[in-house]
DNA sequence: CTCCCCTTCCAAAACGTTTCGGATTTCGTC
DNA sequence: GACGAAATCCGAAACGTTTTGGAAGGGGAG
């Protein structure tokens, strides 16, 4: 086109006040504009780390010219029908998906769709699907080993439900890095990630007669609650029994003690999500994004080495939790 | 229509795996089934009380057949063109509005265009626009009554920037109980309302000669930040120094000691916006829509009696901080 | 049996873009 | 000055609904 013409057009369209109309452009092109994603959970009972991830999303999606369809639906049938909502009614071009499960509907689903979508965090299955997710194991292996190396030898874990692949890949840092160095696996106990889960499973721990000197907790909620459960038995977190979380929370400066736990880049993987889920819903190939990144341990203070007449080199009974390990393993 | 004929659409629309088209249809009927909100912050600076929001609002809205479209930009030049850009693009049919300032060119701009919008909180207008708030005022008085009758006579403030309009209200309840019960005034600082400086202005209302035996803080975040410059003075929240703050997030319960706080009713509230927002969007008149709602306290252990051996009544001078408290006022 | 009214159904227009093909203009060359 | 090719422009079709007006069909009354 002319550029004297183009000129003419646009400062005329400006004269006038011309706005395209995104819903036009939208039907005649095909293409929706917009991306999904569904929380898991009723409205309520949010999960700050999926909030700020989508807080991290949202922003740069719009950034490249994409709108963020938020729904919500409990995870199985509800959730289910929020997907297929969102992409059989053509609303969105592409979907986001966290907290993956080990065996995930939601990936199965929509790779059978055909929906390019991308998952923060791995899930099973056969065919590729493009993903990003903290090595976990790596996460907890660096934190089993960095309380080994503070002298305890009695390392239990408060782990999440069993069905989330992250608690899974936690977990396995965790019992693998204790079954290398030849330690007895410690006490385990799961639940929903939050904060009473955490408060409550913490205070079983304690409740043993060989508690554990050290906790990994698979989230900072838990963590966080965990805390609550060892200031309420009167004693220390980071002095008597310390505790290592993982997300890095804006409270895991704040906790008292601050609590050493494992860093979520936040905004550099939700910068890598969109990027990638922006180059699939421009036909790219999902099989070469598969991202595992390297963790990093942020040391504070809810952690150290075994108390003065703790527990070190003490015998002591393995308090298992076979019911829900087996699962996990 | 026969209901036969219906039902033999209705089959055959199944059988072929119908779905309507939602771009076709809103281009038709001219309505984008969207509403926009923006969040007033770059990424990565996000605040839980605002995505609590959200994350109560997205599913709601979805339920009314409502997509939440949001962007984010920071408070200004950037914000106002996100609005702009979301209102005449006609992308959205309704737009939310939180964290309302005293003089809000959001609320100027949406009200002059004719956009449907709902604010959480208030903001200095003649014009009549929908809003829904928790009574500040009202809930810092109740705290400072509740703080006056534990027997303390100094009572500090740590505000929020006072352009927001809820700085305003929660300043005014605290000032005005003390004037009213003849106490001094106590010292009042103010920042942005996070942690950090919860954290930084308790430390420097700790370092007075004679630092108040009270203080209430604007949000949680701050009262979060607040506790642990008390744990850092050697000192403990609730016994040594009471502290009370606003909102209940979900953290409130796990501090140490768990924090005396205001309730939002962040779901109620959800709900009603979501309702004010679609009767709007069909053509309601905004001048109907004006709550303001009783505040609620939750009293835990982060405030108390004035301790043993404490400054209660003794004489003292009081801090003022009058560049802040001049604008507030 | 015919006429009329009411129900039911169908076809066409419209929403505001993008895309595509043909028409028109421009320019260079002979 | 005329021709051809290329550049530029313009009009029409299409996206998939909703809406609307009129056609077709059905039933009751005269």
């Amino acid at each position: 086109m002319a550029e004297r013409t183009r000129v003419r057009v646009a400062v005329e369209a400006r004269r006038i006040g011309y706005v395209p109309n995104e819903t036009a452009r939208r039907l005649r092109s095909g293409r929706s504009g917009a991306v999904g994603v569904v929380v898991p959970a009723e409205p309520g009972r949010f999960d700050p780390f999926f909030l700020g991830m989508l807080a991290e999303v949202g922003p740069r999606l719009g950034k490249a010219g994409l709108g963020l369809v938020m729904m919500s639906g409990r995870p199985g049938r509800e959730e289910m029908q929020a997907y297929r909502h969102l992409v059989e009614g053509h609303r969105v071009e592409g979907v986001l998906i966290a907290r993956t499960r080990v065996i995930d509907p939601r990936v199965a689903y929509l790779l059978e769709r055909g929906v390019p979508f991308v998952a923060h965090g791995r899930t099973e299955t056969r065919r590729a699907y493009a993903h990003l997710d903290l090595d976990g194991e790596a996460a907890f292996r660096l934190a089993t080993e960095r309380l080994i190396g503070f002298g305890h030898r009695r390392i239990g874990l408060i782990s999440a439900a069993p069905g989330y692949m992250f608690a899974r890949h936690r977990a396995a840092g965790w019992r693998r890095t204790l079954e290398e160095t030849g330690l007895p696996r410690g006490p385990m106990l799961a639940g929903e990630p939050d904060e009473e889960n955490g408060e409550l499973l913490m205070r079983r721990l304690l409740a043993d007669k060989a508690p554990p000197t050290a906790v990994l907790c698979a989230t900072d909620r838990m963590a966080v609650g965990a805390i609550t459960a060892v200031a309420a038995a009167g004693r220390k977190a980071g002095r008597d029994v310390s505790l290592i979380g993982y997300d890095n929370l804006p409270i895991a400066s704040y906790t008292d003690p601050p609590l050493t736990t494992i860093d979520q880049p936040l905004a550099a993987m939700a910068a890598r999500l969109v990027e990638m889920l922006t180059a699939l819903i421009s036909g790219a190939n999902p099989a070469q994004f598969a991202e595992v990144w390297a963790p990093r341990l942020v040391a504070r203070a809810s952690d150290g080495p075994v108390a003065a007449g703790g527990v070190r080199g003490q015998g002591f009974a393995v308090r298992e939790a076979p019911e829900t390990l087996g699962r996990i393993a």
